[in-house]
DNA sequence: CTGATACTGAACCATATGGTTCAGTATGCT
DNA sequence: AGCATACTGAACCATATGGTTCAGTATCAG
């Protein structure tokens, strides 16, 4: 069984809980970009960028390599898969009691037909 | 293709960036509970185990249900498709990014081999 | 009616977040 | 050297978060 390791999943949600920050992740997966250039995309001042990008970079999600002036930001080296992991499996138990409610409904209405259908 | 609700991601990835909340969706994926049932498990008060409650059910995570004196919590009306949706397509554009660079790291070692190893 | 239970709401607190401005430092260009 | 570029760090601000306590209200049990 997989173990879920808390902080990491605290900071990789908080991470992607802003939409500026989703927003870096599609840029960087299209192409590794600059701060100044992030900054440029979302309109936001580059010290209010910086400090996104450190956070992404907390959470694993974002390394970045100061080269001469300029800081290139890529993807990595966390792929998401624990956080994908955890919403699947909280998916499954979640159909799994959706489903038993149906069944649940399922019965109620057969039951109901079968002693005809209730007075409004 | 899908359209994601930023504020709905918001939400819902802010809501899972807890350790209690993430833990209170698994004790609910087991069994419905009320908010003093909540607040014992995770030791904190019953207004802090109620504000909890109300991150997750303006997520849409949870559903609450008040009869008499308690209110009882259960899963849903969401099942995280779309937060699994928009974490499995990041994931793709990622490892498509990253194999291309296993690519050109191979094609780097074969060419070092042909031309003999390296010193040290 | 009385007391216990279950929640609710207001107020407060410390810390974090998402943004800014301003003043640097380090690097590149001519 | 001298200027422009790219970032960095400190300080500040408003708001949100995660928790508390305290003082209710509503309901259930006897």
């Amino acid at each position: 069984m997989v173990q879920y390791q808390a902080a990491d999943l605290d900071a990789s949600f908080a991470a992607l809980a802003d939409a500026t920050r989703r927003g870096v992740l599609e840029q960087l997966g299209r192409a590794e970009a600059s701060i100044t250039e992030l900054a440029e995309t979302f309109r936001i001042t580059l010290t209010g960028m910086k400090k996104h990008v450190v956070v992404l970079e907390r959470a694993g999600l974002v390394t970045t390599e100061k080269i001469g002036r300029v800081r290139t930001c890529r993807l990595g080296p966390r792929d998401l898969e624990e956080e994908a992991a955890w919403i699947e499996h909280r998916r499954q138990l979640w159909n799994a009691r959706f489903d038993a409610l149906d069944d649940v409904v399922r019965d109620l209405k057969r039951k109901e037909t079968a002693n005809g259908p209730k007075k409004r």
